[in-house]
Order: structure tokens, then sequence, then C-alpha cells
DNA sequence: AATGAATGAGGGTTCATTCAT
DNA sequence: TATGAATGAACCCTCATTCAT
């Protein structure tokens, strides 16, 4: 019997997953584009094509559907990592695809949910009493680029009387969710060009300009 | 018999403000805690110690009393800025006095919740629908920092193949609310230097580094 | 000194009668644009020109107020009455002078406000809690009807067969508010001419028709 | 398996439309009793027994349920008078059973709660604004009584020198709702015997007396 | 397991009334 | 005495969550 029924489950159980998934996408949606507090459960179910109480079959509460989110896009992006920056030569070649990825790669939009999330005064509460795991997600993302610019120091490129700290939180700086955007860029630049002279401007700011 | 009322009412009008004051930054405190949603009109009464409907004698809803502090503090930063970078001798070293002004100085908590409020989908409706002059403001500030930046370009002591739009958009990213500041950064590094090792990032950044 | 005290009081309590006769009357002006609930005492209080409190020196509440208007005009409906009807010959010539006096007369707005006010769920609470003498007013009008009809009656002119209670029902039925009015009239019939054929369907409907 | 689902939401639906009715009653209760204004939605939901946000679930607001009310008695009440008149020879036979159908009927209630809330200011503006259909309906109903006035006119049954608009005006006269009925009629006349009267007096008012 | 009607705490807002000036 | 800012109870409405079906 259990050997006709496992296949049942999981027919059953990927059911399960690909509906969850629709919910997520359609959270993902309704985020980006109301924030956190204007999204009502409704309208994600709505938008799904389900029952709102489904959702709850899935999540326990709205603010663990947003967490859930926010760390399914920070492990898709953090493993993305390692894909992007493993062909590049150096320590900065590699600091300069990170940024290019999250602003011009496949996960672009989910990057700037993530950054406009994690921004948000109310997100503090929720990873404080529910983060759980996010910390680990977190020290992760932070290690792997503290790693690279002590790399870059080690290698003589980035100088190194610049504290790394300061390094990575000027690197984080620029995915700040900035609403306001469009109002000082304009339309007619690319996201490719602004990454370009984005990272032009960062680079040079820490880079090792000592001439030996 | 006016120079009996004038005081009189004089007296009624600083009360008046003065409560209004309270008012303002006990939102101010709660909306920098809490954020937008979480603030509630019934926590503002209540920190200041008055009752609810009070605070509708003053403003006429939650939005404009938002509004209010976040123009109120944009005027207040803007006015301060001549005083801060009159002093100084070139842009750039205007610039460099606007950074710090705004991570150091008497407003840096205005300055921060300005920023955090800025962000935040909710604020671009409303800015939208009663921004009002908040639209001149931003204007205003925008133009400031656009004719140092260009100034700078024409002194020779910035680079001028970095378009001033990204120059601009990367020196306001250096004021976004990071609400994981203190993850990155620990607490071992004072506001004063986070600002000299920024601007030392920054200004590499976008210095002219020609050699003539 | 009493002798002198006295016109000083009197001054100032004809000032004070002079300014609650405008706080009625713009309570009248608001009560009738906008009926009982949505007049706001802030907003008789900036017609007449004065502070909210003020109204409260001259009657204790929004009721009392409202009351007060009810009970005035109908003392001055009623004390008008028998000028107009004075001069009429007949029972039946009385009502009619009433029914056009109450529709084109001088106080035709103050009727059609009483009547608005005397239906209305409310008044009905108002009524019973703080009514007071209304009753005794209510009870003149309806007995000074009550004997024209009944006058009528002896005299031959109306009908004895039909109850006096229900003549003076039907009587009093002629002045109802009715906001549909101009619904069912439209514009091209005047007061007068709508009094007229009033009269001559209701006296038609009452009248002794028999032949002797 | 249809005939199983559709049963099932049969049941559903048909409890959803008991507890709608349930409250419809209940508001029609209050409404009755203390008016529009005074009229709370936990009153309502208090007298249901349910919670007041499943109000909410029935009804947009409070505006919407008191007008769905209205148009629901009004429907009820039109669609009776076909029954009502039908059976009737004449023009004015068919306006008597009219006048009673409304004071005595099985709706005679909802004609009170009707023509009560169509007086009142406020009536005025949401008819005005969420009216709708309604308009519709009352004109439906003005053209039914209109018609039936002119062709008792035509039958020589009713006086051809009296405007119609007039005889409309004072037949709905008769229907106002007068809070100070009891005031005036005492509790010794039953509803039959009031409007037997009371046609009386209206149709001998309209009546075509002249003689061949 | 999915549904969606019901729940009810909580939010913003209004306004008659009070009271210190 | 007149003022009008302050009060706070009461209102309508929303929406995350629950639960009977």
């Amino acid at each position: 019997m259990q050997t006709f029924r496992t296949p049942t489950t999981s027919l059953k159980e990927k059911q399960r997953r690909e509906r969850e998934e629709l919910i997520i996408q359609a959270a993902e949606e309704v985020l980006q584009e109301k924030g956190y507090y204007e999204t009502s459960m409704d309208e994600i179910a709505a938008r799904v094509g389900i029952a709102k109480g489904t959702i709850y079959t899935h999540f326990p509460g709205k603010e663990e559907l947003v967490l859930a989110i926010f760390k399914r896009d920070m492990q898709t992006f953090i493993e993305g990592i390692d894909d992007v920056i493993g062909a590049e030569p150096t320590p900065s070649a590699k600091l300069e695809a990170l940024l290019r990825f999250s602003y011009t790669g496949f996960f672009s939009k989910q990057t700037r949910l993530l950054s406009s999330m994690y921004n948000g005064v109310d997100m503090k509460r929720m990873l404080a009493e529910k983060g759980g795991c996010l910390r680990e997600l977190w020290e992760s993302l932070v290690s792997h680029v503290t790693k690279l610019l002590e790399e870059g120091k080690a290698a003589g490129e980035l100088n190194s009387s610049i504290p790394t700290k300061v390094m990575l939180f000027s690197f984080f700086s620029l995915f700040s969710p900035k609403s306001y955007d469009h109002l000082l860029l304009g339309e007619d630049l690319s996201h490719e060009d602004l990454v370009k002279y984005l990272w032009r401007i960062y680079f040079n700011g820490i880079a090792n300009h000592e001439t030996t």
C-alpha cells in the first residue's frame, strides 16, 4: 500500500507546491506594487484565483508569508552569486559582476523587492520576532562580500586604508531602494549604463591608487 | 487696548504652537520607531498626553500630519544647507560638508526620518496626492546638489565623463535609510569616522584623476 | 444706584437677546438647509460670527436650541392664527385662511421648518424627553382647529358624519413636508394656486353636501 | 457530482439570504424606531446577533444598506399594487384600494418606513448620489397613480377642473408619516375606519359632482 | 483540503460639550 | 461673559484571521 500511496502523495504534494509557488508569485507582485501594508490577503488570493483561507493552509499568517518570500528571494539571490562571480578573475571584477547581477540580471526584480522590504521600519520588528534563519542568510551574504573586499585588499586592488566595513556599507548603499530613482535619473539612462557608472564611482572610490 | 490684546493673543498662540511642536515631536518619534502604518493617532496622542481629537485641531488628518512633518524637516534641512556649505571654499568641500551635516549635525535624526519616509510605497501616493509644495522643496534640494556637482566639474575637481545625474543618484544613495546599518558597521565606528570614509570613497569615485 | 444700573442691565440684556435672535435665525437657516443631524454647532456659530461656546451661554445644548426654535416658531404661528382668521366670517373660511396662511404667509418658511422638524423620528424622543410646554402649544393648536371644525359642523357647513378627529388629521396632512413636492408638482404651479386647489379638494371632502 | 454540488451551493446561498433578511429586518426595526442618524451599525448587528463586520459582507456601507431596504420595500409595494387594484372595477375604486392597501395591508409597516425615510433631508442627498434605479421606481409609482387619476377623469368619475398633479400631491399627502398620528387620532379609531373616512374625504374632494 | 462567510479588534475621524483663559 | 482649544465617546469601516461546511 505504501508503494501505491507514495506517488499519490507526491502528486498532491507537487500540486501543493505549485500552488504555494503561485501564492508567492502573486504576493511578490502585490508587495512590489503596493508595499506591505497596502497588500491584503484578499488581493493575493484573488490574483491566484483561490480562496483566502487557502493561503493560511500554506502560511500561518501574513507576516510569515512575507518572511517566506523574503527568505526565498534572499536564498535565490545568494545561490546565484557563485554562478555570477565564479567566472570573474579578480575580486573587483567579482564585485562588479555582483552589482550588475543585482541591477540587470534575472533577479533584478526580486533584488529590488528584497531591498525595499528590508528597509521599511516594519521589517525590523518582523525580522527580530520571526526572523528565524534569516539572520544566517544575511550573514552569509555579508561574509561573501566581506571576503571579496578583503581579497581585493590582499591582492592590492583595493585601498587597505579604508575599513572593510565601510566599503561593505557603501556597497550595500548602492542597492538601496529609491522610489525617487526616476526623479533623479530621468528615463534616458539604461540600467546597464547606470551600473557601469555606479561601478566606476564605487571602484574608483575604493581602489588602491598607489603607484608602486 | 490693542497693547493688552496682542500679548494675550500671542500667549494663546504660543501655547498652541508649543503643543503643536509636542505633537510633531511625538509623531516623529513614533514614525521613526514604527513607520507610517504602525503609527496610530492614539499612540501619538498618548505620548503627548492629550486627547486624540486634539491632534485634529492642529492637523486635518494623519496623512497631513505626516506630510507636515516631512515638509518641515525638509525645509529645516534645506535651510541649514547654506550655512553649512557657505564657509567651504570648493564645490567638493561643500559636498563633503553637506554629507557630514546630514550624518552628524543637529538634524541627523530628522535626516534619517526624512530619508526613511521618502522611501516606502505609501509615501509615493501621498506625495502625489497631497504633496503640494513638497515637489518644489525636493527640486530645490536636487538643484542645489546638481549645481555643486557641475561647479565641481567646471572647476576641474570632478570627473566630467560621469553624468551628473549618476553622481547625484550616487550621492543621495549615501543618505539612504539602512535599518541594517548597525549590522554592517557594528558599534565601534563613530558617525564622524563613517562620514570621513564615505566621503573618501565617494570623492575618489567622482574625482577628476587626470594629471595635466 | 439701582436707577442707573437698571438701564445698563437692560442694555446688556438687550444685546444678549439680539444675539440670541441671531443664533436662532442662523440655526433655522441651517436646519432648513441640512436637517438636524447635518447641522453642526460649529456652522451655526460661524454663521452668526461668534464662538461656539457662546451658544452654550444661551442654550444648554443642541437639542434645547432646536426645541427653543421649534417652540418659538410654533408660538409665532399660533399667535398669528387669530389675526388671520379673525376677519373671516365662517368656520370654513377661517380654515381656508389658515391653510393659505401657512403656505403663503409671512411664516411659510417657519411653517415648513416646523413641519419638517416635527416629522423626523428623532424629534419624537426629544419632545418626549424635553418637550416641556410644547405639548401645551400643540394642544392649543389642535383645539383651535378642532373648534373651527366643530363650529363648521354646527353651522351645517361641514359633514357631521365624518369624525372631527379624522378631519383634523386630514387637515394636518396637508401641511406635511414633502421633499418630493417638486417631483410631483413641477415648477409651474404657484403656492397660491396650489392652496386654492388643495382647499377645494379638502373642503369638498369635508363639506356637508346635503340639500335641505 | 453537479447534482450534489448544486444543493450545497444553494444551502449556503440560502443561509446567506436568510442572514441578509435578518439584517434587513433588524435595520428596518431600528430605522423605524430611531431614524437614519440614530441607527448605528453596531446596534443593527447586535439585534441580529452577529458581528458588525458581517453586515459589510452583505452591504458595502450604511447608506447602501438603507438604500437597499428602501428599494426593496418600494419594489414590494409597487409589485403589490397590481394585485390589489386588479380586482377593482373603476379607477376610483382602485385608488381606494391602494390607499387601504398601504394603511392596512401586509406592508403597512414598510409603507410607513418608506414614507418616513423618503422625507428627511439626508435622504435627498443619498437618493441624488446613489439613488440609482430608485428614481425609476418612484416614477413608476407616480405614473401608476397618475394614470388612475386620469382614467377617473376620462370616465367622468373625477373632477377634471382640478389638475391631476394636485390630486396626486394630495393623494400622497395621505401617506405622509405623521409621528403625531396618535396625538390627533387617539386610540379608538381602527386603521380600517381611518382609511374609510380618509377616502371619503379625499374622494369627495376630487369627485366630479356635476349632475348630468 | 479548500472554501469564503463571519469575526472583532483596531483605525481614523467627527462633533457636542466643557473649561481655562 | 465670550472664547475656542481640548476633550473623548461614538461612529463607520477594514482586514487578518478563524472555522463550519
